[in-house]
RNA sequence: CGCGGGGUGGAGCAGUCCGGUAGCUCGUCAGGCUCAUAACCUGAAGGCCGCAGGUUCAAAUCCUGCCCCCGCAACCA
């Protein structure tokens, strides 16, 4: 069985989960969905980025250790998890001790290769961006005082540190580039990767000797590595490096999911590093964009921040997952509002796939004694047929789609069938042939169920809940809710293909599995 | 000259790489149907594709110039 390791960056521990947060899990859950329902052996992992000074500093300000500070905004990531439906496999800690062993271990590969050194580090630094500046960066207020572009003071640091010859792969970057031009998606971020390290790169300095909330340096206490030496690392730390534990065939990754502000620390400094360990690179690195209210940038200023948790409640966990994906074209900026959800949910989910199974079901569960009816003996038609034909074929579409991690495409593709599925049933009228031709309405009635059939197989990483109980209505038992049970093969669009409802089995009685979003009520 | 994204019917977008009747969703209007979650189906109205030049038999699409909006300086995904 192939495998597939996925990843979502892991958020840095100094304040609570946002919409961000949540876009990203949602997404890199469906896809490691995709991937499972498609027979791959996967592992989903994300995890918490808990060093730093500012970590200590947040501690501090609310004076409670940094590891009790670090607790807290864990769990209540780790709730964000559960509350999506998007339970990680693994959640790797920066601050467990698993982490420090593989940091460590990486870096004594760094430093062996001869790719670490001691110097000295003096330049302006902002605490509160966490990097330092050039001299040309900075604005010069009346008081003397120098500002980081972002506004954050800046101090001037000298301090030793240890430095990664960054600069020495340069070359070996752009060969792998050329040579995986997949390996940061979409394009658009490998072209600026690539720009970036044409114009060269410096070495990196990765340590820090002026706090002690991080990762002790091997042979050197007096240092901590800077924190996205031991961040990236949580990576390889998962799948239990360096040890060679019953998780490490999943090393090499095959999709580091970030968002579009941190494609150079993954797609730079990650692979130089691993270059320089003697380890195998991730397969690639899948970008996202940000998501926007109502196009402006979420501020607490405006007034426009909506927690994933409040939007949840509002709307339901699947409209929520739903509207990301399919509403987001995935590795572009997106914007989200109150009307587009509704309009969303109501129009795709209530209107079209939901009253569809509602009046399919209702139907069978009056007409055909609420079993799955059999089409035995009954001659199908040329629209039947091809009804049928453009369900079998959505697999390979969404493979195809999915290759891509166009997710967007892959869901719109399985509402286009649902939709033709309407247009059908209304050209067939089954509730007329329900007293001229019953045998025909029976047929019609059962090419509609098992197009829903295919369509909530298909749409189960989008969401999961929702489609688990689409699928008890339809009477799919779990064990053929996988990919596997959509696989037609020379039989496609035919009705004895393989895996098609079963003829005559009994159903539960039905009910609306999407409500209708109305203005002022509840939704749920 | 910082970098990048974008300006297409009322709203949100696709199409732009590889020029050739301008497409989708929502909304609006009219009709149909009555199985269904006031849902579904059919049809219609509505756009000089930011502006100005250029290339071409032909430009939303290629070239040049200009105007406007928005991100990158966060709650960093």
């Amino acid at each position: 069985m192939s495998r597939f390791y996925i990843t979502t960056a892991i958020p840095y521990a100094n304040g609570a989960p946002h919409i961000g947060h949540a876009y990203e899990r949602i997404a890199t859950d469906a896809i490691q969905r995709f991937m499972r329902l498609d027979g791959r052996e996967t592992l989903f992992v994300t995890g918490m980025d808990e060093h730093g000074l500012k970590v200590q500093q947040a501690a501090a300000r609310e004076g409670v250790t940094p590891q009790a500070f670090v607790d807290k905004v864990a769990a209540e990531f780790e709730a964000m998890g559960e509350m999506l439906n998007a339970r990680a496999d693994d959640i790797v800690r920066t601050t467990q001790p698993r982490n420090d062993r593989a940091s460590q271990a990486i870096w004594e590969r760094m430093a062996a290769n001869g790719d670490i050194y001691l110097s000295k580090y003096t330049g302006w630094y902002s605490v509160r961006d966490e990097a330092y500046f050039d001299e040309s960066e900075l604005t010069d207020r009346p008081d003397g005082t120098r500002l980081a572009p972002s506004g954050a003071p800046v101090e001037w640091v000298e301090e030793e540190s240890y430095f990664f010859r960054l600069s020495q792969y340069a070359d070996k970057l752009l060969a792998h580039y050329a040579a995986h031009p997949d390996f940061v998606t979409p394009e658009k971020y490998l072209n600026e990767i690539v720009a970036f390290v044409k114009r060269g790169l410096s070495d990196l300095s990765i340590s820090r000797a002026t706090f002690d909330w991080g990762v002790p340096v091997p042979g050197d206490p007096k240092h901590v590595m800077y924190v996205w030496v031991d961040a990236l690392t949580n990576y390889i730390t998962a799948t239990g490096f360096p040890d060679d534990g019953p998780k490490a065939k999943f090393w090499p990754a095959d999709a580091h999911v970030i968002g579009k502000d941190i494609t150079r620390f993954h797609a730079i400094y990650w692979p130089a590093m691993l270059m320089s360990a003697g380890l195998p690179l991730p397969r690639q690195i899948v970008v996202h964009g940000f998501l926007f209210n109502r196009g402006e940038k979420m501020s607490k200023s405006v007034g426009n921040v909506v927690g994933p948790k409040e939007m949840v409640e509002a709307y339901g966990l699947d409209p929520v997952r739903y509207f990301f994906l399919r509403e987001v074209p995935f590795g572009q900026d997106g914007s989200y509002s109150h009307e587009a959800i509704v309009a969303r949910m109501n129009a795709d989910l209530a209107n079209d796939i939901g009253n569809l199974a509602q009046r399919s079901l209702t139907m069978i569960a009056r007409n055909c004694g609420g079993r799955v009816p059999d089409w035995r003996g009954v001659q199908p038609g040329d629209d039947d047929l091809a009804m049928l034909a453009r369900a079998d074929a959505l697999i390979g579409e969404a493979r195809r789609h999915m290759k891509g991690f166009a997710l967007h495409l892959a869901i719109g593709a399985v509402f286009e069938v649902v939709s033709g599925a309407n247009r059908y049933f209304a050209a067939a009228e089954p509730w007329r042939l329900a007293k001229s031709d019953p045998k025909r309405m029976g047929l019609v009635l059962y090419v509609t169920v098992e197009t829903l059939r295919i369509a909530a197989i298909l749409l189960q990483p989008a969401m999961p809940g929702s489609m688990g109980a689409l699928l008890d209505l339809l009477g799919v038992p779990a064990e053929a809710r996988t990919f596997a049970a959509l696989e037609a093969g020379e039989r496609a669009g035919r009705l004895d293909a393989p895996h098609r409802l079963e003829p005559g089995r009994a159903l539960p009685r039905p009910e609306p599995v999407f409500p209708r979003y109305v203005e002022g009520e509840a939704a749920r």
